[in-house]
RNA sequence: GGCGCGUUCGUCUAAUGGUUUAGGACGCUGGCCUCUCACGCCGGUAAUAGGGGUUCGACUCCCCUACGCGCUACCA
């Protein structure tokens, strides 16, 4: 299996999707997984890319065991770097008459594409250097053309099942005599891919739906090197919000994005896996484990599917609270202190962690909700908060309060339910205005964590005075 | 234009000719959980693109149309 990104930017969601399946793949058959960067177009080559690349993914978890920074018997895993080695089979295949060399320039091309559009024909090349003779070929040089090599398409058909969309033929006769060497003498990639690959020993070519069109091209290139042609599976694409395929621009969902907003690897592997696959369960939250055992091509749709921010959430969501007290406090330690607030007692840290945890669905959202519990002066918040807490109601329940909390010596959670219980039957007060002025009185707010939990992270003697406080102004 | 691929609730999907009044999940929405925001639980909403065939029977097979996407590049 191999990963083949162009490092032309950031790793979108589509990329990462086709890298993390053919990870899955690699891992259920006990294969080799490859990451081979595609740079034989140096105008769009973007620097600092390929870091990137490798920075996404070690973060999902996607890891590869060749690939140009470890290395490996197949390599160089760099395209560009491996030039000597097309240049050699291409000129086997002119050598065997398979490609030929074509004096056309740009402008030539241009023009009877053009006309060939306006007559409604297919814009196909025309074949005009496929038979030139020695003469009209010497002529050519001497005009200092620099060729590009063609490949000769023959006649007939190529077909081949893929793993996900099954048969797929074409009439050859529809396909020009395309480029596999460019005048500044690199590659194309349909001519780079297929070396590469069979030199490789690629078993599985897992790459995105858009090079379907490509294939034919290439199984005819592997027919006429007499290579092994490799079994094909052919994602569907991944659309945005707007139904639009993912563009690098915008950064519309780029993977770094969604690191950067503390997203946890797991949910979103387990969210793009059940892009265009499910489980045979049924089930939705599934570990990478399970997900490795049990993927299977067959269980793949051939159709694109919209990325959904909302569910990704809610997966998130599941995700962080499904964590280990631990893993959470290690996750959540650098974002506090990133917002100001001190960690130095672990303890308390955790259970603010404990008490906000339901709130979560990403990590950036930490700071919003742990704000009350490192104030250490509470004012109410609001006009409407203001108000209940100077009602009548309010201070019996305040004394009566307070009254239940000083025959404890240190209130729990349940202790709270059972004063709070007793203030209720002493003052004849219930629901709202019973527990909304405590609420406010404590921390400034009418929303927030479950009260029970709160008491016992303030402790007696922090809630004593807070009501004090309140009772007195 | 040609060729290829695709089309089930708003979204992700299940059902690979009969087990289906088309199932689940997200979203939205109603209720419950002694207060709120959440969490959790229980309920509701909503779909086979359109038209022809084949068949006793079609979401499922075939054809046409529509729509979307890809390729048709000296992009990958």
């Amino acid at each position: 299996m191999r990963f083949a990104p162009s490092p032309t930017g950031n790793l979108h969601a589509g990329n990462v999707r086709t890298a993390l399946l053919n990870w899955i793949f690699a891992k259920q058959q006990n294969g080799v997984l490859i990451l081979r960067i595609e740079d034989t177009d140096q105008v769009r080559h973007v620097i600092g890319s390929e870091e990137g690349i490798a920075t996404d993914l070690n973060w999902l978890g996607i890891e590869w065991s060749e690939g140009p920074d470890v290395g490996g018997e197949f390599g160089p895993y760099r395209q560009s770097d491996r030039l000597k080695i097309h240049e050699e089979y291409a000129e086997r295949l002119l050598r065997e008459g398979s490609a030929y060399k074509c004096y056309c320039s740009e402008e030539e091309l241009q023009m009877e594409r053009e006309k060939a559009l306006a007559n409604r024909l297919p814009p196909r090349y025309n074949g005009k250097c496929r038979d030139l003779s020695a003469e009209e070929e010497k002529k050519k040089i001497s005009e200092e053309i620099k060729p590009v090599l063609r490949f000769k398409v023959r006649e007939g058909e190529v077909s081949f099942v893929d793993l996900i969309k099954g048969e797929i033929s074409w009439k050859l006769d529809n396909i020009g005599d395309f480029v596999i060497l460019r005048s500044n003498g690199m590659p194309s990639y349909n001519f780079a891919v297929v070396i590469d690959d069979a030199l490789m020993k690629i078993s599985h070519v897992i790459r995105g739906e858009g090079h379907v069109s490509n294939t034919p091209r290439q199984l005819l290139i592997y027919e006429a090197l007499g290579f092994k042609i490799p079994k094909f599976a052919h994602t569907p694409t991944i659309l945005n919000k707007e139904k639009k395929t993912l563009s690098k621009r915008h950064g519309a969902l780029s993977i770094k994005r969604y690191r950067e907003e503390g997203y946890i690897p797991d949910a979103l592997v387990n969210y793009l896996s059940l892009l265009s696959w499910s489980s045979e369960s049924g089930d939705d939250i599934l570990s990478r484990e399970r997900i490795v055992d049990e993927f299977s091509f067959s269980r793949m749709s051939s159709s694109s599917a919209v990325f959904d921010d909302d569910k990704l959430l809610w997966m998130n969501g599941q995700y962080i609270r499904a964590l280990k007290s631990e893993d959470l406090l290690n996750l959540s330690l650098p974002i506090l202190e990133n917002s100001g607030y001190t960690t130095q007692n672990l303890e308390s840290t955790a259970k603010i962690l404990e008490a906000v945890k339901g709130n979560l669905t990403k990590m950036s959202d930490l700071p919003q909700y742990v704000e009350l519990f490192y104030k250490s002066e509470v004012e109410p918040d609001g006009a409407a908060e203001r108000e209940l807490i100077e009602k009548e109601e309010s201070k019996q329940v305040f004394n009566n309060f307070i009254n239940g909390v000083e025959k404890y010596n240190e209130i729990s959670a349940d202790d709270f339910k059972e004063i709070m219980k007793q203030v209720q039957n002493d003052t004849g007060i219930k629901g709202k205005n019973l527990w909304m002025p405590v609420r406010i009185a404590l921390t400034g707010q009418s929303h927030g964590p479950e009260l029970p939990m709160l008491i016992e992270f303030f402790g007696k003697e922090e809630v004593v005075s807070r009501i004090k406080k309140v009772m007195g102004s």
